[in-house]
DNA sequence: GATTTTACCGAAAACGTTTTCGATTTTGTA
DNA sequence: TACAAAATCGAAAACGTTTTCGGTAAAATC
């Protein structure tokens, strides 16, 4: 059976078409026994706004898009459901991408969004992306665009971050202060903001102490796996015995390398100390637990959300937007992998 | 500046609207010439068709819905990548909605998704699901539903599955070959399906090798979390000291108990081996790691919006969907928590 | 040169809604 | 009773696309 449209319910009452939209949208020159007919009669019909129409006729869809990087990650998985619970009190539905670390997946997919029409892009950039057009041209169409996490700090929109780089400065000055002399970092890839900031704090935070910064005690990876956590336990037991702390850019790495140690008799704290980044759950389960930043993954999603509703409703008001950068706070949790 | 539109295009070459779009969809009956001018100034113009106005024409959206009980899952966040993986490649579009195990929003859920008329829906049911009439509802508008993983075997659509209770005979049998004389079983909550095939798959191991089998060894919980697994694991040492082998309902509440036995020198697999189930990443990383059941997340994803992709083309060329069910292959992953 | 076939094009309707604006009726006021 | 004001309604256009169907011009056939 076709589904009941505005004109059934017209025929229906022998009134038009006009009146019962009007009627249930609760216009004020309709009279109040009309209203209540059609609203009956549109209740017990099961009558259901066919989108398709509203959307042509009001340009908007109340869906929105999200580009992530990588869906199966905790961190990530978190931010969407924080996304995803404030689009749906707001009437909005969530349109989910994954750019898989590419660039070029991730320039169709804006394109592919921009050419559905949804209302706005929420989007964290893969780590290959250095080319911001695609970017500009979402913000070029006037459609709000706020970005998280993986931001590009030269791209006029709104972002949604932590302070990366004082969380780093604070995780390795916490490794200074129990006592550790020669301090190693497992950092992320070369292009991602954050990647880079979480290397800056570090290194602020080596100099701020008079400790001499060392780059080869500075391992990059690119994916971060638990197996790198493993690989670079063993590549720095062999290159530098000397270490006895190191801050790690990702949970996950450091827990590969926690396990590893383990495997190698290493002592945690005593022998080294590590201090992670994010607080996985897991974080808080492995032997010994782990140090870790934490960092706010449903909140981000949240903020994210309700930041881009904000700018969906000024334009709606015709009112023009302007950027904010919303910096979210982190904390450090003390567990046993480091004095 | 307004999108470019087939009004455009038809008014730059002087030619009808219609023209334009039977050029651009490469009609027979448009020469090759025009269809080639209109291509251009389509890319020239970088003409995007309006998505809204086509919905409401063709009444197709190519999205679909997908809801899910959880997304902060390491399982379901792989179905979830399976599934816009495959969607990608098709043109479709997913909207996600998380039920977040609550029945009530189950049934929201799925009236949004009808009312925003997307072409299709998959759902892994709310542990607290026993009333299917919303589901039925959908298969009664002739919309394709197909569910996967948690599935009420009374709805009569196609459903994408593991064979739950086999792979519980397995892991259970696998205890059993192991020298295990006494089997506990951590279970999920009593309604989803899986849980009880679980349960049922343990129960017939058990009986098959002669053991009798002992419902006080069978713990329930209703949130599959790590402190759910640590907490049984003490319960389980004051309460039945003598149990050798347990077969836990999923590898997160596994790892849980693993490291409360662990804090309380208990060896595995020595004085109790575990099995666990899903095969998530981190159980391989505890140690000791942990064997378990491959539970393939991403394959199922894949395979159900590829069978909901069937069903879709089906009702294009109105022929008459054949529910189908599709039971993917699991197997055991013999690892250190067994002997 | 007349007729048929083929190639190409466009008018128009339709999808279901929203919104403007004018028309009609009812009520209130003098 | 006459007139103004308020209340109530509906016609029509618009959003941009797709598709049917008929029409004209060019090419092919006799």
């Amino acid at each position: 059976m076709k589904p009941t449209t505005l004109k059934d319910i017209a025929e229906h009452l022998d009134i038009s078409v006009t009146t019962v939209s009007k009627a249930l949208k609760d216009y004020p020159d309709v009279s109040k026994k009309t209203k209540a007919l059609v609203k009956e009669l549109a209740k017990t019909l099961n009558y259901k706004p066919n989108a398709f129409a509203v959307n042509l006729r009001t340009e908007t869809s109340n869906t929105i898009g999200l580009i992530i990087p990588e869906i199966v990650h905790h961190f990530f998985s978190s931010v969407i459901k924080g996304i995803i619970s404030q689009a749906e009190k707001k009437g909005y539905l969530v349109i989910i991408l994954q750019s898989n670390e590419s660039y070029e997946l991730e320039k169709k997919q804006i394109d592919l969004l921009l050419s559905k029409r949804v209302d706005g892009i929420l989007i964290s950039l893969a780590n290959g992306t250095a080319d911001f057009k695609h970017l500009n041209d979402v913000i070029e169409q006037g459609k709000p665009l706020v970005m998280f996490d993986k931001i590009a700090k030269l791209v006029n929109c709104s972002k949604v971050i932590i302070d990366d780089r004082k969380a780093a400065y604070i995780a390795t000055q916490h490794l200074i202060d129990t006592g550790c002399k020669r301090i190693a970092h497992f950092r992320g890839p070369l292009l991602p903001q954050n990647s880079i900031d979480r290397f800056l704090g570090y290194k602020k935070a080596l100099e701020d102490n008079g400790m001499t910064y060392d780059a080869s005690l500075v391992y990059i990876f690119d994916d971060m796996t638990f197996e790198v956590g493993e690989m670079f336990a063993k590549k720095i037991l062999r290159e530098h015995p000397d270490v006895d702390g190191i801050f790690v850019n990702t949970d996950l790495v450091a827990i590969g390398a926690i396990t590893e140690f383990n495997r190698n008799g290493v002592n945690i704290p005593e022998d080294i100390s590590i201090v992670g980044f994010s607080n996985w759950f897991m974080s808080s389960a492995i032997t010994p637990s782990l140090t870790t930043i934490d960092q706010p993954g449903f909140e981000m999603g949240k903020m994210a959300f309700k930041q881009l509703y904000k700018e969906l409703k000024a334009k709606k008001k015709k009112k023009p937007i302007s950027p904010k950068i919303i910096a979210l706070e982190t904390s450090l949790v003390k567990r046993d992998s480091t004095k």
